[in-house]
DNA sequence: CGGGATCCTGCAAGATACTG
DNA sequence: CAGTATCTTGCAGGATCCCG
């Protein structure tokens, strides 16, 4: 194995792609502790992103997203809004009206995560058909082959 | 609702970010079939992206990415890789040597997506500190508060 | 309206054992 | 080595009822 320097803070921000994932994975042998997995975790989770971009759209309260999101049951929209609030990604705003209102809204670091977020969703816009195509492809094929 | 021409093939991709996320969730409200959600839930899950991410490295057979990964039941492996072959991510060659060998790589569709996956790696890496902050902060508030 | 607390279930995924 | 098959279980997540 090629010798490597490794900046103790991180990974090394001009390595190539490769490296630096596979730097990644040497730093944190537990994965559960690692920052990335963390992140893509939340990512793939089915209701977080769905929140995440609903909420880029404009701040919503409670019963908005409930309508917004539709199939989302309340238990998981009341869990997904705390995990995000939690993670200083979605803010929390009670207006003392009669009935009580609650308005959420993306803080400045859940914009920030809605950029690489998008960039996932226009890969999906954009290949989605190819994925398609693939799967036709291998599932034909392995059907002969049966 | 103000009127908006939607494009037939696809979301308007002039329009600004939160068009768009409204556009998808309306054009697909059955999410399970919206490619967008099929995605990100192969992103989020826990395995996919780790194998996607090793093999960006370089090609591996088998039981190197079993090495690689180390915690990922061989079951696991298996199905992650079938399904990402399934996708056209990923390409699997067959060395009908002695014993068999078997090496996996990414398909140039798979690298593409290498690319907005490495967006997030790449937010992950950089805002995992003010996502912890704010988990403190919430956690110590919280806390407090009982 | 905006949740909290409970109960219940299906499926994701680990462990184990076997095969070409 | 590179898988397949089977069994088993944890827990994500839905349904339901209640409360301030």
């Amino acid at each position: 194995m090629k010798t490597m320097t490794i900046r103790q803070d991180g990974a090394d921000e001009d390595a190539p792609v490769p490296a630096r994932c596979a730097d990644w994975r040497q730093r944190y042998p537990d994965l559960s502790l690692c920052p990335v997995r963390g992140v893509l975790d939340r990512v793939g989770d089915k209701w977080t992103t769905l929140v995440l971009l609903t909420l880029a759209e404009r701040p919503h309260r409670f019963g908005e997203l409930r309508r917004a999101i539709v199939d989302i049951s309340q238990r998981m929209l009341t869990q997904t809004l705390r995990e995000l609030a939690r993670d200083g990604l979605v803010s929390r705003r009670v207006f003392p009206t009669q009935p009580p209102g609650v308005e959420y809204s993306l803080t400045p670091l859940g914009h920030s995560l809605l950029q690489p977020l998008l960039g996932l969703v226009r890969w999906a816009e954009s290949h989605f058909a190819d994925v398609e195509a693939a799967r036709a492809a291998h599932d034909s094929a392995t059907e002969e082959a049966a």
